[in-house]
DNA sequence: TATTACCCTATCGGAATAGTAGGTTAATAG
DNA sequence: CTATTAACCTACTATTCCGATAGGGTAATA
């Protein structure tokens, strides 16, 4: 399941790739267009500011403006940044990896392997599509 | 990600799948290979049973054993049962869809068009695979 | 009749999620 | 210069869920 943060912040960094200007956008109008609650929004723009996706501009006519070309940020990208893992076990992650303490042997595990495929699915799909993409949507 | 609960499951389910003969196989014997916590694995299996899945046998020379054949048995099936939802998001959810309380628009919303696509790729996958299949591997 | 092994209910600590609260800093407008 | 604006930061909290544990009850076998 996706949570709610990483939730928001697509829809927040879409918001933002819609305007029309490049001039900065508000937190508060963010949320309030998108019924996001204000201070977790916040919370969630910075780490994106930190992660090089945003800048932010202070004082009035401040907000947050996309540094990079949204056509440039694939999807795994922001996802990972948020959520973390892609994969749906930690030890198929390939930028999270975690060794299971209760497996003896991944090459003969049955779940290891199904993941393995479910991963280079999805990846395939995140990879493939960029902020710029599931803005036109 | 995977919950215990169904990584557990499925690695139990392969392991009766596994076995030569078609004697019930006692959760303790299955639980110290797979390194699963006895009784949380016990929870586990009366869920499989209750689904349809497994069939038990009390007392001595009792266990559990498979009722169906394990290429009858997509992925999809059993990690709806034990996990819940395939889908990242339950707005795209076909089994378990549940509308976001703060989406106005599904069509316009980009997470939702993006995670349709990732929901499809992730069924191709459990779809094609059974319980035969990984048990394979 | 004793043993085995599934079955059932209840409980619980810890971690994570999704916020909330309250103040600080920096930029702009007047 | 001052007031306002809006990002920034720290800390706290309520709730939920996960993974597991505890302790016995029930049915089948030897």
């Amino acid at each position: 399941m996706l949570s709610k943060k990483t939730k928001y912040g697509i829809k927040a960094l879409t918001y933002i790739a819609r305007q029309p200007s490049k001039k900065p956008v508000q937190t508060a109008e963010i949320a309030e267009s998108e019924n996001i609650s204000h201070k977790f929004l916040e919370s969630i723009l910075v780490q994106l500011r930190k992660a090089g996706f945003l800048g932010a501009k202070k004082g009035k006519g401040g907000g947050y403006y996309l540094i990079k070309d949204p056509a440039e940020i694939p999807m795994t990208t922001i996802i990972r940044i948020l959520e973390g893992p892609i994969a749906m076990v930690p030890c198929v992650s390939l930028n999270y990896y975690e060794k299971c303490d209760d497996c003896k042997d991944e090459v003969t595990c049955s779940v290891h392997q199904l993941m393995i495929q479910v991963r280079d699915s999805t990846l395939k799909v995140l990879g493939n599509n960029t902020l710029a993409d599931i803005t036109k949507q």
